[in-house]
DNA sequence: CGGCTTTGACCCGCGC
DNA sequence: GCGCGGGTCAAAGCCG
């Protein structure tokens, strides 16, 4: 269900979710969705990346490695400007950052850095709350903090593409003026709070959005089958 | 039987 | 204040 055998072309855009228009890059390779599917910012999908593209594409291989590292840096400094903007509250992200957070990101600092703290401190809240103040906090994280977001733009059959990681469904939505339903999955890992959305382009069916939020605080769950063969992906943390 | 998906209900933010 | 829409919950059902 989550993949298909088959050879898939892929076109991967990176771009500001909110705003939908891709900012960074664009790329055309063929992409079996076998494989993993790289989301934004992990080591493993650059790997994965640099190690299809030689084979794959036109492009010299040399051109097709900066291409990867041009990639990986990229999102790295995204990531890394996104939290060091979130922490330090201005100057340290770009335009489309600043922009991005005052506009779409107007949370209280505290609860933000709140966020933060907790993720650095291994990711879990392991207070213990009773059932209904548990539900309070969680539905007041849900509604104030956000974990950074991610989209990717995927030309592909299949709605939900291997990425390494193990998802559970939670649930689905209609949205407005879509005629494909918006799919939910959380990683189904303990402490592991990231989630994703998978939905169809409504101009174009055969592009998937996939929205990546927050940071996987573990490895793949097909990593070790993954590490059996070189030319696929090997661990990371990001 | 456990894990996963489905799906209607619910909650909250936001615009008017 | 109200209604709409997006995001999440959780019970029920499905499947291996």
């Amino acid at each position: 269900m989550m993949s298909t055998t088959s050879q898939t072309s892929v076109n991967h855009s990176l771009f500001e979710e909110q705003d939908q228009i891709p900012t960074q890059m664009e790329f055309n390779i063929p992409f079996p969705s076998t494989q993993a599917f790289p989301p934004l910012g992990c080591h493993q999908s650059l790997k994965s990346i640099s190690a299809l593209v030689p084979s794959l594409s036109s492009e010299p291989a040399s051109s097709s490695a900066n291409f990867a590292e041009t990639l990986f840096s990229t999102a790295v400094q995204r990531q890394r400007e996104d939290l060091t903007s979130s922490l330090i509250g201005g100057g340290g992200g770009g335009q489309l950052l600043s922009l991005n957070r005052s506009r779409l990101n107007p949370w209280a600092w505290e609860e933000v850095t709140d966020c933060l703290m907790s993720k650095r401190m291994g990711g879990g809240d392991n207070h213990h709350l009773g059932v209904s103040a548990m539900k309070m906090k969680k539905m007041k994280a849900r509604r104030k903090v956000r974990e950074p977001r991610f989209c990717f733009k995927t030309m592909s059959d299949v709605d939900v593409l291997d990425d390494g990681y193990k998802w559970r469904k939670y649930g689905q939505k209609v949205v407005k003026n879509t005629q494909h339903p918006r799919s939910y999955y959380r990683c189904t890992q303990d402490n592991c709070r990231v989630k994703k959305r998978v939905e169809r382009l409504a101009e174009d069916p055969r592009m998937v959005i996939t929205t990546y939020e927050g940071r996987h605080v573990h490895s793949p769950s097909n990593e070790l089958e993954d590490s059996q063969s070189p030319s696929e992906l090997s661990s990371f943390l990001w």
